[in-house]
DNA sequence: ACATTAAGTGATT
DNA sequence: AATCACTTAATGT
């Protein structure tokens, strides 16, 4: 892990703080869709992300699925943050969207490390108000845009988080993420080829926007 | 050839 | 925008 905890992270923490990283977090490396909170678990532990990506998903009573955001390499999760102080139980849902490579920093070293240094602080921080701003357009989305551009939104942030423009995914896999329901998706889909953003088959949609430019 | 799963469509709320 | 009921198309065995 040593090489890319500080590959990625040198310029956020300093150091001594990079070291106890190291000596005091677990490393993992894991494939894609496994699981890694459940709603109800205890937080134990806090995700720093080294390469790949995990999916944060609410879910309602019925299993709904309601995707909120992504974490991806130097992000971690301001929820296991907000809960840390208390350990508490988890609000979400995490599953890891590629193979992820992460280190996992016991609850137990938050508090001590925020007093101890200051890029910590700064990163904790920082990671926080950059969720509130992500949550609030989330928020801005729902409440004020219509289901086509939350489609098209949620088509381009996956593509990017996949490196590519092109998703392998069914449209009731995106019912299901953005709560909505299959025959919706399918329509909103079949409109967004006709105005040309987006190359639809089954089981692969293409962003035409994120296109390799040559 | 058959079954299963993904996607398309019209009508209704 | 959601749901129902049904059709059509693609894919696996």
């Amino acid at each position: 892990m040593r090489g890319k905890l500080y590959e990625k992270y040198t310029y956020v923490l300093e150091d001594k703080l990079l070291e106890e990283v190291e000596k005091n977090g677990q490393y993992r490396k894991l494939d894609a869709g496994i699981t890694l909170i459940e709603i109800g678990d205890e937080l134990t532990h806090m995700p720093l992300i080294l390469t790949g990506a995990v999916r944060i998903m609410n879910k309602d009573e019925n299993d709904n699925e309601l995707l909120l955001y992504y974490l991806e390499v130097g992000d971690t999760c301001a929820m296991t943050m907000s809960c840390c102080l208390g350990g508490q139980q988890s609000p979400i849902n995490a599953v890891t969207e590629q193979p992820t490579e992460l280190v996992l920093i016991p609850l137990g070293f938050m508090e001590e490390w925020i007093i101890k240094y200051k890029s910590w602080r700064a990163f904790v921080f920082d990671s926080y108000s950059v969720r509130l701003e992500e949550m609030l357009e989330a928020i801005d989305i729902l409440a004020f845009h219509n289901m086509g551009s939350r489609l098209y939104k949620y088509l381009k942030d996956k593509a990017i988080i996949h490196h590519g423009n092109v998703l392998n995914i069914t449209h009731s896999q995106i019912a299901n993420e953005l709560n909505s329901s299959r025959v919706v998706i399918s329509r909103l889909l079949k409109k967004l080829a006709f105005e040309g953003k987006v190359i639809s088959q089954r089981n692969r949609i293409e962003v035409v926007e994120l296109m390799a430019k040559k």
